[in-house]
Order: C-alpha cells, then sequence, then structure tokens
DNA sequence: CGCCAGGTTGAAGCGCTTCAACGTCTGTGG
DNA sequence: CCACAGACGTTGAAGCGCTTCAACCTGGCG
C-alpha cells in the first residue's frame, strides 16, 4: 500500500483521514502472466493500480491482436471507456508477466470522489494524466510514420523495447511483425 | 451566458452561488473568419466556450497543414496539452467561421476549481469527455482504414461533411485531399 | 529430441503519396 | 459587366511503404 501512498503524494496533498479512506477500500490481488484482467465485452467495474509487473491492453479482430497500450508500475489502469460510460468495453486486459496489483471498486472510487477532501482533484488529475498520453499518441499517428514511432520508444521508452516482445511493439506503432523487422533490419 | 449555465447544468448540479463566481470569470469574445485564437509556440492561458462559429485546431509541419480537431457551440476548447502542462502549444487554434465566445482564464477556472462546490467534479466531467473523445479516435486510427473513417463520418457527423472544406476534413482522417476525392468518387 | 512460438526474409499486390495538369467557382478590379 | 486570379476539387501517372502469404530459422520448453 505505501507504494501507492507515496503514488498519490507526489500529485496531491493526502491527508491522513483521506488515507484512511482510501487504503480501506482498495484491496490486493495478484494475476499471473497471461491472466486476464477485463474482457472485451465486460463492463469494467474496478480501477487497478499496478505494483509490480506489465499490463496489456488489446483488441481483438478477425483473429488479429492489436495492442493498444502497456501499463507498468506506479500507474492505474483499466479498461478506462468502459469504467466511464459503463458500457462493455472494446478491448482486453492482460497480465503479460505475474502482477500485484491494487484495486477499488468503481462504486468506492466514486465514493472517495464525494467524501475525500482530495477525491475530486484526484479524479480530475489521474484523467488529464491520460488525456495528456492519447494527445501525444493521437500526435504521433497523425504526424510520425511508423518508423519514427518506433525510434521515439526507444528515447522515450526504452524499457518497452526491452521488455516486450515485438509483436506487441509492431501493432502497438500500427504495422505487422513483418514491416516492423523490416525497419529494425534498416537500423 | 445562458448557453453555458445550461450546458453546465447537463453535466452537474450548479447551485446559484456557484454559478455567480462562474458566470463572473467568463468574458464574450468574438473572432472573425480565419482569425488566430492560439497560435503554436503560445502558451495557452484560457479556456474558450463555443457560442456560436466553428474553431478548428490545427499543426503546421514543412508547410503542411493537419486537421487535428473541430469544435462546434455548446463545446469547451483551447490547447489543452499546453493549458495543462503550460509548456508552448504545438498547434494552432483558428476561427472557421465568425465565432462568439466565452473565455475564463487559467488562473480563474483554477480558483473555480478550488473555491466553489462543483469546481473539481466540472473539471474532471470535462477532461473525462475529452478523455473518451481522444479515445475514440485512437480506436479509430488503430483498426479502421481511412475510407470507413470518413463513411463513419456520414453516420456520427454528418454536419461536418456539409460545413468543412474537404482539404481539412482529408487530414482529420489521416490523408491527402486527393486520396479523399479518390475515396469519394468511389463513393 | 522435437515441437512450437516468435522473428526474419522473399515476392506480389494494393493503397496511399507525390507531382502535375486541368476544371470550376468565387470574388475582385479594370 | 466582364476578365482574370486564386482557391478548391478532380483526375492521371509513377513511386513507395505497407500488407499479405509463404517459407525458413532460431531458441525455449515439454
Amino acid at each position: 500500500m505505501d507504494v501507492l501512498r507515496d503514488f498519490l503524494n507526489q500529485h496531491i496533498a493526502l491527508s491522513n483521514a483521506d488515507w484512511v479512506a482510501i487504503s480501506e477500500r482498495f484491496k490486493p490481488e495478484t494475476f499471473n502472466k497471461n491472466e486476464t484482467l477485463t474482457k472485451a465485452g465486460q463492463t469494467e467495474g474496478r480501477m487497478y493500480f499496478i505494483v509490480r509487473g506489465v499490463v496489456r491492453l488489446y483488441y481483438e479482430l478477425d483473429h488479429k491482436d492489436i495492442t493498444l497500450n502497456f501499463a507498468f508500475p506506479n500507474a492505474f489502469v483499466n479498461a478506462y471507456t468502459s469504467f466511464l460510460t459503463q458500457e462493455p468495453s472494446d478491448f482486453f486486459l492482460e497480465a503479460l508477466t505475474n502482477c500485484e496489483l491494487l484495486s477499488i471498486a468503481k462504486e468506492d472510487l466514486y465514493a472517495l470522489y464525494d467524501h475525500t477532501s482530495c477525491g475530486h482533484a484526484l479524479g480530475r488529475i489521474f484523467t488529464e494524466k491520460l488525456f495528456l498520453y492519447l494527445s501525444k499518441r493521437e500526435n504521433d499517428f497523425m504526424i510520425k510514420t511508423p518508423t519514427q514511432r518506433y525510434l521515439d520508444l526507444f528515447d522515450q521508452q526504452p524499457h518497452l523495447i526491452k521488455e516486450i516482445p515485438q509483436k506487441y511493439l509492431a501493432s502497438y506503432i500500427g504495422i505487422t511483425p513483418q514491416a516492423l523487422s523490416r525497419i529494425r533490419a534498416k537500423i
């Protein structure tokens, strides 16, 4: 739990009372490698904080597997679109490695929004971070080539290239594994 | 101002006291067709609510003009990434038509966050809407062809096809005007 | 040891870009 | 009022980068 407390403290002023209310509602969970956290078609009811491990978000379409994103320790992750709209999720969440997570139910998170002094600010700041991430990703898809997107990973997320199988990276940057292999061959 | 009040009321419970605090801080502005609201390189200091008119967000790269988005009446718009990070904006905002807007300074908006009961919830909900929009757009770029993206505009945003010059729609869906022209020729 | 998943490489095809020419409409000045 | 310029869209042709299908290689694991 301390990891979560430290993380929250980086973003907001967290009183002891608020932390008690928060920590009471988060529950430790573990997932094994390749286990599914949330399936497409399910409505997301929980929010996860990653203590250890890597989580992958992906679509399955026509037997094709398209990676949307990866999530690493010290971040929140879930099928956020489904979580907000309470409509079925379009994509899956799976544990790429064994994972230790802390999770909270939607009702409990919304109770925190309303009944702690930092709640709404927390929700806002969390959503702002997601927005900034997606803005950057939109920018990358609109003005960069797949090669440039791959090279960016070296600069900005080298751990990603080390830890993630190439086939997942390929669809993450919007191309096939074969195309990525050829891009790598040309350095 | 009433348009803004109605809009806010659709999303949160707005007390009279809160509305007084909010309406005091918004200021009417007009922009003529082709006028620029925010330039790339500038740091965004205001948030705009559109009462009348259409606003376009676009990059300028190597003398190329790439449209990111359009904003219509009853919506907030600004260079939100720059607004949040207070770093220079990568893109421009321009009035595609004559526009009537209501605008608020960043300091004033953050004062509303802290000093009205609905403030933080408002910021959170507003950001959630932006997140949902960008998620959909990410989805569109990852799993749809340009043709499918264009056809989606008919179903989901027909006003866009009517009101917006084709060259802007082309870059909005990620292709050249020539390619869009050929897609249209094939129905 | 042998299997299988992941990565590489080859060849053909397609959809987009790029450059270029042309048609049409609108607005402006002679 | 007409003539012309400029913006926008369309169409043609060539080129390129990606996809697709396929074969092959390699390392890890049962």
